[in-house]
DNA sequence: TAAATATATCAATATATCTTGATTTAATGA
DNA sequence: TCATTAAATCAAGATATATTGATATATTTA
């Protein structure tokens, strides 16, 4: 119950959905870049990455002081079909903005 | 979007994750029923309930006094698959006290 | 029509979750 | 070692959701 519960939460809120749309389409990417993308502020952003990565939905891997997240493989079927729903969302999605590149973040 | 979270929402809450396991398994149930079944207060059942219809998991009949709920059929997929997770977990369920059964609730 | 019963809704409070800005931790490089 | 940068965590206030008890609505029956 606790585990389900869990993912439920994890999944009850419209920015992290839009975090899972992001993974999903653009697949790995730095939290530096999220935040530029999302043009969210860094505070907010780590904590809806680690309530999706303590649900089970996303890992992390860390390079120097870049952390990298990606979508969890392989998920469950629960939280797989629950991706699935995602896809089929009418989501207005940021693009991609790779600050990351050549030069680092300096935010 | 706005359907999705309503779902996620509603599965949001341990009280209707029972309340849909409990009708799940007995099938359609009178609210008084209910109440009994599960000790609960009136309104609160009520609330739950609403919530559960209004997300499109729950249909209600009306005979008199009485509503009966039940589980809505077809599903979609996504609300199939949350249901299809709630039949595998491990759950306390209360026992069907069928006070509605000859003589009228009387609560 | 009036009383009784089942259910729904409302209002107040309690509890949980989200957002923000500040601080902390950890890794890199001068 | 010290300064810099990325990311995580903390604390306070704002917002949303749940619970309770009281009230409203609607149907049945006397």
């Amino acid at each position: 119950m606790d585990i389900f519960l869990k993912s439920v939460a994890a999944l009850n809120d419209e920015t992290r959905v839009k975090i899972l749309r992001f993974l999903d389409t653009y697949g790995e990417t730095c939290v530096c870049d999220m935040q530029s993308s999302f043009d969210m502020i860094q505070s907010r952003l780590s904590r809806h990455l680690k309530i999706l990565k303590d649900a089970g939905f996303l890992r992390v891997e860390r390079k120097g002081t870049w952390a990298y997240y990606s979508i969890r493989a392989p998920l469950d079927r629960f939280r797989s079909e629950a991706l699935e729903e995602i896809r089929c969302l009418d989501i207005e999605l940021p693009a991609l903005n790779k600050i990351s590149q050549s030069g680092g973040c300096k935010l």
